[in-house]
DNA sequence: GTCTATATATAGATAGAC
DNA sequence: GTCTATCTATATATAGAC
């Protein structure tokens, strides 16, 4: 198969999608995606004429990649335990393994990344980022009522406060794995969020 | 108590703060200070040569704020978990109360904003940052390493684990809370991470 | 679809008058 | 200690040739 004539956008969204992670969407230039690509800047202007329409088919790019993983999950066949570690798990691996290597730390989630520069970015996008949070704080709640429902989980406080919790939890730890260069950061602290959920 | 000739600068590092709390050390200007200030950008240049002097200035203020919270704290009157909390207390306040109302939630902790930075600081706050981050780890393990000894606490996991996911959860929380403009999340994931550690 | 060239704005920073 | 003026670099963005 040859390589497509909108392959370049491709790979700009893909590119400015590592750049978003690495340095947030204020702080990489179309010159940073200009001298990866070989390209001009011109031309990345030719596919997203402004800034903020990049930063809107990263983030649409991104929320698709997680709608897919999802579709793709036989529910039915895990434990709740289960499908919180496979939610660590994808989130990790979503930034981490996805384009790089394992032990390549240098990179938060998409999401988290956006949400730290939450005043500093165009309207449209603030508004992409909340449906998705809204989204994303139903979908881990649905997997903690569910622990709850089976009698694996034994949680304290509501359900929305403890998906609110594993929610920040999970960008903290990116943050503070990126910071120490070490992924086993991540690791422990999704550990402990899983084991404080199982019933004694 | 007339002004003194230094007030400039004491007014330069506090408005810089809550410049990094709410749009990051790479999301203001020296034209943002001398705006609120009403000086030229010139005159910050001549307390802060370098933007780096300035942000250095900032978090030394911040880290000398949390040490002399810290020392006028009496810990034996308190348990363990009226000691977290206060921790909690204190990241909301520092970052909310002190300069602003309570009920603004445009500021993220110093702290938190710079580590959401961490690929795009200067070397020199880096370290200051590593060097916080291990202090701040070991500061919050020794509460729960005290509840712990006092039978209050019933963690699983590490003290450590727990401390990071403390730490991790906070900083996460108040990037939700700024987020969904309410510290109520703030408060309901903090609440759940307290009575998480009780014994049952 | 990509290029060169350019417009416009703003960043961090410095020199030197007052 | 603060100012005006200026330098240099880089940002987003557009016009028009190829």
């Amino acid at each position: 198969m040859a390589i497509t004539k909108t392959d370049t956008k491709e790979k700009i969204v893909s590119f400015a999608t590592q750049l978003i992670e690495t340095k947030g969407y204020n702080g990489f230039s179309y010159q940073d995606i200009a001298d990866e690509l070989g390209i001009k800047k011109a031309s990345i202007h030719y596919h997203f004429p402004s800034k903020e329409d990049l930063g809107i088919a990263v983030f649409e790019a991104f929320m698709k990649g997680v709608h897919e993983h999802i579709a793709q999950i036989d529910f039915e066949s895990l434990t709740a335990a289960e499908k919180l570690a496979g939610y660590f798990q994808y989130h990790a691996e979503v930034t981490l393994v996805k384009n790089h290597d394992a032990s390549d730390c240098s990179h938060i989630s998409c999401i988290g990344a956006l949400t730290s520069e939450w005043n500093n970015l165009p309207e449209k996008m603030r508004e992409q980022i909340d449906n998705f949070n809204n989204w994303h704080v139903g979908f881990v709640a649905s997997i903690i009522s569910d622990g709850v429902a089976k009698k694996e989980f034994c949680h304290v406080g509501s359900v929305e406060g403890q998906a609110l919790l594993i929610i920040a939890a999970t960008k903290g730890a990116l943050l503070l794995s990126r910071e120490k260069t070490s992924i086993e950061i991540y690791n422990q602290i999704t550990r402990q969020l899983i084991e404080g959920l199982k019933c004694k």
